[in-house]
DNA sequence: GCAATTATGGACTGTACAGTCCATTATGGC
DNA sequence: GCCATAATGGACTGTACAGTCCATAATTGC
């Protein structure tokens, strides 16, 4: 079942919640329109749990880069990547969490809350690891680890929406440079 | 006819292409069917319309903001006077340049570009000002005036969808005052 | 004032879609 | 092997939509 949910969350982040047709969705998933419907319930309870597992893993990566190394290479370890997958990957699909914020927020208030949510464990996640950061000495006494955190959360937001439509290698690591610039 | 595409501009932000209907389209600008279709030949063609006609507002609003001051205290104008249209101005829109890019770059090879465009834009404006600043002996320099105009473009997206979700003054302060600090 | 052109209203068409339903097939208990 | 239960296929329904079309109304040129 987690197999069809993840090939669900690859359709709908690639193409969106309205343009991804349930045929589409049965057709990635393997499962017929029965069964999608006693699985999932509906498309849009299907797409938020889609969401949901896009979050985790997105949260998870950010821990795993901050995660028993200097802040300051785990932050360029994470961003690295990041563009990696950008310019390598599958073109143009951005940040799932993004693309629901954009295409979503306004009309369904449900989604827009797990958005807010999503980014708040990302900022988070964030968070902790430059509280660590600090109390291992690596940050200055007085830095603002919440407005750090806050600030790498939007930053890799325009970052993956700017690589969306620019997947350019040289401009997305200008961003990234200047974003690590912000710690110092 | 320009408040008719000001009116198509308002609806389209607010709700994207796809759930903006025509009836809707038509109840904003007023026109009947015929008369839409007369002077905009599809709801694609005046989507792009509006999407242009932000674009130049935006890029316009950045110039004057960086016009005739120090550019610290114009980056500053600017995002103060975007933070508070994000929180005081009609909730959750997000900035139409971003909505776009997330609900269209990827099955609308023309639209991306549009965005690409745009974004490009508001870089030039960013690294005009940045250049003029650096002539003025503002900025260090060795200062990279390209990376900090890509760094602002897609800082503000990230701040704008964040805000988008999460109006809340005070962390949208944290990032653009993060964000500021990058200039030092 | 009238004819020719242009704008307007709104009915209409075809299509695409999410979700439902039931007849058929597979599965498991015994 | 047989019955009860559960999964499956795919036809079906109702709705919403973009775009077209034409009959009528307004406007313009003279």
């Amino acid at each position: 079942m987690d197999a069809a949910l993840e090939s669900a969350t690859r359709v709908f982040w690639a193409k969106g919640f309205e343009p991804s047709s349930l045929d589409d969705l049965c057709a990635a998933t393997g499962l017929n329109r029965s069964s999608f419907y006693a699985a999932f319930n509906s498309k849009r309870d299907l797409y938020l749990r889609a969401l949901q597992r896009y979050e985790e893993g997105s949260v998870a990566r950010i821990a795993a880069a901050l995660e028993g190394r200097p802040v300051r290479a785990g932050l360029k370890l994470f961003l690295d990547g990041l563009i990696d997958a950008v310019v390598a990957g599958p073109g143009r699909r951005g940040c799932f969490i993004g693309n629901c914020a954009a295409e979503m927020a306004r009309l369904d208030r449900g989604a827009a809350e797990r958005v807010r949510r999503s980014l708040a464990r990302i900022e988070a996640a964030f968070g902790d690891g430059l509280e660590k950061a600090r109390a291992r000495g690596e940050l200055a006494r007085g830095v603002d680890t919440q407005a750090l955190a806050r600030f790498l959360t939007a930053g890799i937001q325009g970052l993956r929406l700017v690589g969306k439509v620019n997947p350019d290698r040289a401009a997305l690591n200008d961003i990234a440079r200047t974003m690590l610039h912000c710690l110092d």
